[in-house]
Formats: structure tokens, C-alpha cells, sequence
RNA sequence: GGUGGGAUGGCAGAGCGGCUGAAUGCGACGGUCUUGAAAACCGUUGAUGGGUCAAACCAUCCGGGGGUUCGAAUCCCUCUCCCACCGCCA
């Protein structure tokens, strides 16, 4: 969430930076903050002056006896009542305020595109060149059918639409290429994680989730839990009410998950192969360091280089874009996707998303840290990035890197993992 | 699932219903000493909100929520988590 004095302080640029991402309900949540910030600071300061005086009168009283303790006494108990009343005034006040804060969306950074939606997003670079092929390339649906590789009927059959079944190299195949995204990862100084899939909802609403995103995720109410959309969620939330030493910055962590995603109101969308399944596997990198805007930006740039350096090694083309403020959630400052060339497609598609928050998730989780010095504590800057995200991943793998008769040819970086085999 | 014990400041760990925002130790910070460092010694050191140029000052906070009381870290209820033992089971 945003800063409360921030908010006050420079209501207009709220606002409009909840209108530049899209959010025009959001940008009304403005409003009812600073209205109802207005009722509790003018309650409050009455409030601590009859608790003061109750607390006064208080001391006095138990040194009283007698008849002039009764009537002490008699005092006591009028303000009590009083106080009580302003005192459950002021809980719901501040019970809807924090509530209506939680609604307004972080500040886009100004680089950020104009634009409602991804059509508006804008190619930053472009790596790589799509493949030409002298054969005709098929689908990586219909080329993993055709190995005994997938099977989405029977997954159907079982667990619905958007589901999947895959089998032998392909299985292989997949667990390689995540691998070999936690092995980059930890080569570079990150910490592996296998973090739980099962959170509470305050960490969905910590991480930026909830409210708005109830509907995207598999919940489980009778244990107050929900299924992870992603591991950005449970690996943000690891220092979640703590304060850090600056020393023990910045945390870098790499964690490899299953991730779950009900994918409501988009029927009809991307329903042909694996693109958009309810299940899949990410690695996910996060980073959580000190309150400096400029460190935030080298983090960003860093991790989306990291994925970069891994499609390179898969030998996939791709290219990054900044993300418009219509197409970003509502904790995100500014958004790089990554976009993998698909061969069936004839477009590129969206593979990675690296995120950049500043302190809004760290407000949210009270992830703070003390700056060297023994200084105040302040909220930390949080970010994350996908390494890389199956079976998505597995579209870009197996159509590119496809050869004539059926086979896929397996990239260097990847034989290790696959006992040398060159193809598949 | 059952029973018992526990949750206090960055960490460890005391705490008769009013004199406790909280002893003590560690750590951290500042200083003395030293060529420099270590050790030793002295001092400072919780968070949040309000207030102030900055202070002073005021309020709140002892796992979360609720209650008893004029007054709660301290008593009661409840939830969560941790620990131990029993039962059950991958």
C-alpha cells in the first residue's frame, strides 16, 4: 500500500497514476482515504486527551480511600463510557480506512506507456532472429501429440479444460529446462527456495493479490488458505513483519513451485495447446533490498537479464517490453514482460514478467530493515521476475528447435540434464 | 485428533492488577584508550501515530481478536503459531 502521508500530502498524482494504469474505481478509493483520514485525525487527538486524563485520574485513585474514592470513583466510570463510545468510533474509522487504502493502487513510474492495454506496450529490444524453416513446422501441441508427449483429453476427462498430461521426453524435458533455470540462478549468488503453496489470505493481500485477484485463485475457506499463483507470493512474504539488518541485504531468492490460476473470463482464450493451464511450474526470482529507487532500477534491469541469459542459452528468440500502464496490476511501478517468438503463433507471446514494486508489497508485508547507522527503520523495496515458466516454455522449445521428421533438436545448454542427448 | 507447556524490544530473557514501555545479558551505535584494530571501560539504544524547524510533550503497542476492571504484559474467553508427549497416517 501506498504511504499514507504521501497520499495526503499529493493526493493528484494518485489519482492520476491510478487513471494512467486503468483503475478509475481505484482512483475513487482516494478520496474516501482522505475523507475518512480527515474524521479520524480530527478523533483521535480528543480520544489520547481522555485517555491521558483517565489515565491521570487513574494513578490518583489508587491511592484514594473512602467516601472521596467513591466519588473518584463515580468520575471514572462517565468518562469510561464516554471514552468507549469514541473508541469503537474510531476502530471502524480506521478498519475502513485501511481497507479503502488497500484499494489504491502503487504509482506507475513515469516511463511507463500510456495505453489500456498490452497493445499499447512497447518493444524495448529484440534478441535473436525467428527461425525459417524448409519444412512445414508444426504446432508444438500437435508435434507433442504426435510423439505420445501430451495428452489433453484425458486430462480434460479428469480435471477440465486447460489441463494437461504429459509423458515421457517431454516430462524429462521440462524438469531439465527448470533446472537449468535454478542452476543459473544459484550460480549468480541466489537462494533456492521451495516455499508452500498454501497461503493465508493475509499473504495474498500482502503481495498485492487481494483484494481484486479472488477471483483468479483456487481457494480453500475452510481453512482460511489459498493456492499460490505464483511463488512471488509465499517467497516476498519470507521477511513479512520482521526488521532486517541493512548487512543482511539485499535477499535474493530463487524458487521453483507449482503455481495454480483459475484463468476466470477467459473462455475462448488461447484454449488451443499449453498456453494459458490452470497448473504449471515457474521459477520465480525475488529480490528484497534497501529503500533506494536507483538500486530498485540496476535490480530490474538484472533480473530481466537473468531470464534473458537463459533464453539465450535455450537459443530462443525473443523480446522485452515495457508494459502500459493499462496492461499492469495494482502493486506494480513499472513492468518489463519477456515475449518468446512462437513459430505457430506467427507473433511473439508472453513468457516472463519482471516487476519492480519499490515499497508498496514491503508496506503491505511490514518488511523493514535498519539502515547502517542504527537509524530508523524503513520498508524495503521488494521485485521479482520469472526464470522461467512450464510447460509455456515448452511451445517456444519445441517449435523453434523442431526438425522435419518429428524430432527436436536439444540445446547445449540443456544436455546435461538429459544424460547428452542431442535430440529428442 | 487428544493432553500439557509456551509466545515479551534487533536477539536472548525477567516481570506482586496502578510506582513497568518494561530489569538483565547480547548485539548495534557513540566515546575513552591504541600507530591501527581487538580487549577493557564509559555512555546511548524498541516501534507506530500525533506534535515540533528540531526537541519537549501526548497516545498506543508485551503473538491476533474479544472480555473483566476506574486501571491489564499481569485475570478470563477465543484464535493462530511454536515446543513436548500420546493416537492416527502418507
Amino acid at each position: 500500500m501506498l504511504d499514507l502521508k504521501r497520499l495526503r500530502e499529493d493526493p493528484d498524482s494518485v489519482r492520476a497514476g491510478a487513471l494512467k494504469k486503468c483503475f478509475p474505481d481505484r482512483a475513487a478509493a482516494v478520496d474516501r482515504v482522505l475523507e475518512l483520514d480527515a474524521r479520524v485525525r480530527e478523533l483521535l487527538p480528543r480520544i489520547e486527551g481522555m485517555r491521558a486524563e483517565q489515565k491521570q485520574a487513574g494513578k490518583q485513585l489508587g491511592k484514594l480511600q473512602g467516601a472521596e474514592r467513591e466519588a473518584h470513583l463515580e468520575g471514572q466510570k462517565a468518562l469510561k463510557a464516554d471514552l468507549q463510545a469514541l473508541e469503537q468510533e474510531e476502530k471502524q474509522l480506521q478498519l475502513e480506512l485501511r481497507s479503502q487504502l488497500l484499494l489504491v493502487p502503487n504509482l506507475p513510474d513515469p516511463e511507463v506507456p500510456e495505453g489500456e492495454d498490452d497493445t499499447a506496450n512497447v518493444e524495448v529490444r529484440r534478441i535473436g532472429e525467428a527461425p525459417a524453416f524448409d519444412f512445414e513446422p508444426k504446432a508444438h501441441d500437435d508435434l507433442a501429440l504426435a510423439r505420445g508427449w501430451l495428452d489433453v483429453e484425458r486430462a480434460a476427462d479428469m480435471a477440465g479444460s486447460r489441463n494437461y498430461l504429459l509423458f515421457g521426453d517431454l516430462v524429462l524435458l521440462q524438469d531439465a529446462v527448470l533446472r537449468l533455470a535454478i542452476d543459473h540462478l544459484v550460480s549468480k549468488g541466489f537462494i533456492a527456495v521451495d516455499p508452500p503453496l498454501l497461503v493465508r489470505d493475509k499473504i495474498m493481500e500482502g503481495t498485492g493479490f487481494f483484494p481484486g485477484g479472488e477471483e483468479q485463485t483456487y481457494r480453500c475457506p475452510e481453512d482460511g488458505l489459498n493456492l499460490i499463483g505464483t511463488a512471488e507470493v509465499p517467497v516476498t512474504s519470507i521477511h513479512a513483519g520482521e526488521i532486517l539488518d541493512e548487512a543482511q541485504l539485499p535477499r535474493r531468492y530463487v524458487a521453483r513451485s507449482m503455481c495454480f490460476r483459475r484463468e476466470a473470463g477467459t473462455y475462448g482464450k488461447d484454449t488451443k495447446g499449453l498456453y494459458r493451464v490452470h497448473q504449471f511450474q515457474k521459477v520465480e526470482q525475488v529480490i528484497v533490498d534497501v529503500a533506494d529507487e536507483a538500486r530498485s532500477r540496476e535490480h530490474h534491469e538484472a533480473i530481466t537479464r537473468n531470464s534473458e541469459e537463459v533464453l539465450e542459452m535455450l537459443g530462443l528468440p525473443y523480446r522485452v517490453v515495457a508494459v502500459a500502464g493499462g496492461d499492469l496490476g495494482v502493486p506494480q511501478a513499472f513492468k518489463y514482460d519477456i515475449e518468446c517468438w512462437m513459430p505457430s503463433r506467427e507473433a511473439f507471446g508472453e513468457t516472463h514478467s519482471a516487476s519492480r514494486f519499490y515499497d508498496y508489497q514491503a508496506r503491505r508485508l511490514n518488511i523493514r530493515y535498519r539502515p547502517e547507522g542504527g537509524k530508523k527503520p524503513l520498508h524495503c523495496h521488494t521485485l521479482n521476475n520469472t526464470v522461467l515458466a512450464s510447460p509455456r516454455i515448452l511451445i517456444p522449445l519445441l517449435e523453434v528447435h523442431q526438425q522435419a521428421d518429428g524430432t527436436v533438436r536439444v540445446p547445449e545448454a540443456l544436455r546435461p540434464y538429459l544424460g547428452g542427448r542431442e535430440v529428442l
